[in-house]
DNA sequence: AATTTGACGTGACCGGAGTCACAATAGATG
DNA sequence: CATCTATTGTGACTCCGGTCACGTCAAATT
């Protein structure tokens, strides 16, 4: 489907763009809608897209050799991801998973390169992204690094929370990963995940609001498992 | 310690500048030498320098919140550390330390970022280097998945020899990092670390060659080993 | 040379997360 | 509505890597 330049607008990372710098690129852009679990980026191979995500989310996700899923980010609508691809010729190095039904703007990667070496702005805003990539692996990484895992998969659950919206002492999330999209992310069985929320639920931090809603109704209590001054 | 145009240009990342470039970078740059363990970038801290490594060997480390040590990257003789600074003025996020006795070259950031923004040469070095950092930490993550431990170790040595040269069927690590270092990479203990280093001495596969070096005696089998073909 | 420090080596024990197996839902799909 | 599939929930058992507690050794420091 042919997309205008008000909707790559809609994108942070195009949002500063003149005007002309839009209707440039909108030609080469598409909105694609995928399926739950379709595969949006393709690991290995020469991607040749960045893809923004319009709504729902998606998740990147990596295989180890004995086939087991490692979870690596999850891409919140108004985020995008691929990007290596502005930068290299290399393959993308994971895949790109749909967690939700979700529509994606694919952009062409060489005319938005071309827009990106000409706009310092925009290549500020794309070496900014990239950065801020590189810093959300880092604080992934380290979580981890926790032995503790309860307090582990609190902390990824602030996490999710954060990039979410938050309210003042709670939260929601909506269209909540699966255990087991949660579990690769921290290198856990699925089984543990559903053990911690179970804990979680039965002490009213967390609760399920409906399909696709999960309220964090506690979420100082939260942090301060996700900090460990409290064990589960 | 002042610092002439041709050390820079020995870094692969400046080594394209033109001359005039250098000139402008030099004044603003400094050799500084780190005793093992010293602290080379701080975490947190706004750090005003682009770290390059001239020799020795440092890592990137993080802190869980329980004080734990969490292993990042390692940064090998002519690549840098603490690009990030480039692009953003956020704080740099984990610590660089030096696990051998080390000598870097420290240039300021806001030169270097203006000879990046005005040398498009440099702007795609530097972009191409965060994305490799990017697929580095990647890999990194998707070793953390394996859930056999000694593919694991098997795994962080391969690569280690791939970051340093290698010759047909054996490679070297000089100043190899120490157990505690790769076991911090690898969320592992120490001593697990140790035995399965026992393991790989006794089948001739690695040895100690007098202090500060380590002989891959046979790679073909450490790396059977690292892909799970068979179990240690 | 004596002492200290840090890295490496090794055994014993134990806890906790993985695994397996299965039940119970809840959502999709026709 | 009926069926099928994916997700969630839960118990029992096992095992393996963390932890602790040492000992050894080489290198740095006095």
């Amino acid at each position: 489907m042919q997309v205008t330049p008000e909707l790559l607008s809609r994108f942070t990372l195009l949002k500063p763009l003149p005007r002309e710098a839009l209707e440039q690129l909108a030609p080469h852009a598409a909105l694609v809608r995928h399926a739950r679990r379709a595969v949006v980026l393709e690991a290995g191979a020469r991607e040749d897209n960045i893809c923004f995500l319009f709504e729902g989310r998606l998740q990147g996700v990596g295989f180890t050799i004995d086939g087991r899923e490692v979870g690596l980010y999850f891409v919140e609508p108004g985020d995008f991801c691929g990007e290596l691809a502005l930068f290299d010729d290399n393959p993308q190095p994971e895949f790109v998973i749909a967690t939700t039904a979700a529509s994606v703007v694919f952009v062409a990667r060489h005319p938005l390169r071309e827009v990106m070496l000409q706009n310092s702005s925009v290549s500020n805003i794309v070496g900014r992204k990239l950065a801020e990539r590189v810093r959300q692996m880092t604080v992934q990484r380290t979580l981890l690094g926790l032995s503790n895992v309860p307090q582990r998969v609190c902390g990824q659950l602030y996490l999710l929370i954060n990039e979410a919206r938050r309210k003042d002492d709670s939260g929601e999330i909506v269209n909540p990963p699966t255990h087991k999209e949660i579990a690769i992310m921290l290198n856990l069985s699925r089984e543990t995940v559903t053990r911690v929320f179970q804990a979680l639920q039965s002490r009213r931090i967390i609760r399920r609001d409906g399909p696709g809603r999960l309220i964090v109704a506690d979420l100082a209590s939260l942090r301060h498992f996700a900090e460990g001054e409290e064990e589960l």
